[in-house]
DNA sequence: GTCTATACCTGGATAGAC
DNA sequence: GTCTATCCAGGTATAGAC
């Protein structure tokens, strides 16, 4: 019989997501973290020597389950994927969470240069597999629309991404509403 | 002959602005204001008395010119008015510039409370405005879409201010893309 | 209105004991 | 791996002179 033993890195990784995508990265401090487990500032920094060392291995962490999450939807119908692909944000919706290009970008001048990086990768994974997607869903017909993939890509992207936003601040649903009606346009 | 003098109360906020719209709330200090300035820490609180208050004063004088610009567009045609309204966001991307929403948003939870709201006020604004003119051009014919007015606003501002946002990260024209496909559907 | 000086706090980070 | 103790930098804010 084995049990579950999610270890202290693991702990702060997740606390540590949860704040950049409710807060913001300059807006969270390792006390933010170290009080909630019950830790010392100091045994943060035992894991992670510097803060932005620690955003980077979010960041990282984030794209490493994005990646082998598409690779399993991979025998999937294109329909299927993208509906997957929404869900993402129907969930963070729920969670109050908004996605890390949204809770990182704004102030994306002021990141540390490895954050930096690792976003854009990010952003990069995201982008090109959706544009794939609809490119290839397109071809077979199984999505109808006029616009180039790369650019549709952009769209369904954007208006997610914002619509957690407005959530947060208008107390409403957007991104729900923007879901269902993205959904009539592909 | 009338000269233009702007008032060291102007400059602050212009600056504020700047810095609110490219590096958040939370990165930038009074000293990014005092420096360039070539004023010292003190004359700013001067002016303004606390960081919060600064924020404030920058969000409502923006809102104020928007309700004004709205104003003047009045006797426009919907399609013009239109126009202008997206231009606004060409020239935000031009100006390297997130608009409010997108800057203060993702940590709205972490803003003093008058902060959060005035970007509330001015969220409610920019969205009703919006709605009724999208309305109003769908009954006369001059627009054309399926969602709910409401409905497509919030497609139209998400996909606007989360352009701005992806343009930051990626390094790539994306808002423009999206105004000329938002163009194609209405 | 702007200055100098300073108080006060918070936050990131490190050294060294356990 | 976590603790105590401490350092240092930076930020907001105020008092009082000019």
């Amino acid at each position: 019989m084995y049990i579950w033993v999610m270890d202290t890195r693991d702990k702060i990784l997740d606390l540590g997501e949860e704040l950049i995508r409710t807060r913001g990265y300059h807006a969270f401090s390792f006390k933010d973290i170290s009080v909630p487990l019950g830790m010392k500032n100091a045994a943060v920094h035992y894991h992670f020597p510097s803060k932005s060392n620690l955003g980077l291995a979010i960041i990282d962490r984030t794209n490493d389950r994005f990646l082998s999450e598409i690779h399993q939807w991979s025998s999937l119908s294109k329909e299927k994927q993208l509906a997957n692909f929404l869900k993402i944000y129907s969930r963070s919706y729920r969670q109050n969470k908004v996605c890390f290009m949204g809770a990182l970008g704004p102030a994306y001048d002021t990141l540390p240069a490895n954050m930096q990086e690792g976003l854009q990768k990010a952003s990069h994974e995201i982008r090109s597999w959706l544009t794939g997607l609809l490119k290839d869903g397109l071809s077979e017909g199984v999505f109808e629309f006029t616009e180039k993939p790369g650019e549709k890509a952009d769209l369904i992207i954007s208006a997610l991404l914002a619509g957690l936003i407005m959530g947060r601040v208008t107390g409403e649903p957007v991104v729900l509403s923007i879901i269902k009606n993205l959904k009539k346009q592909v």
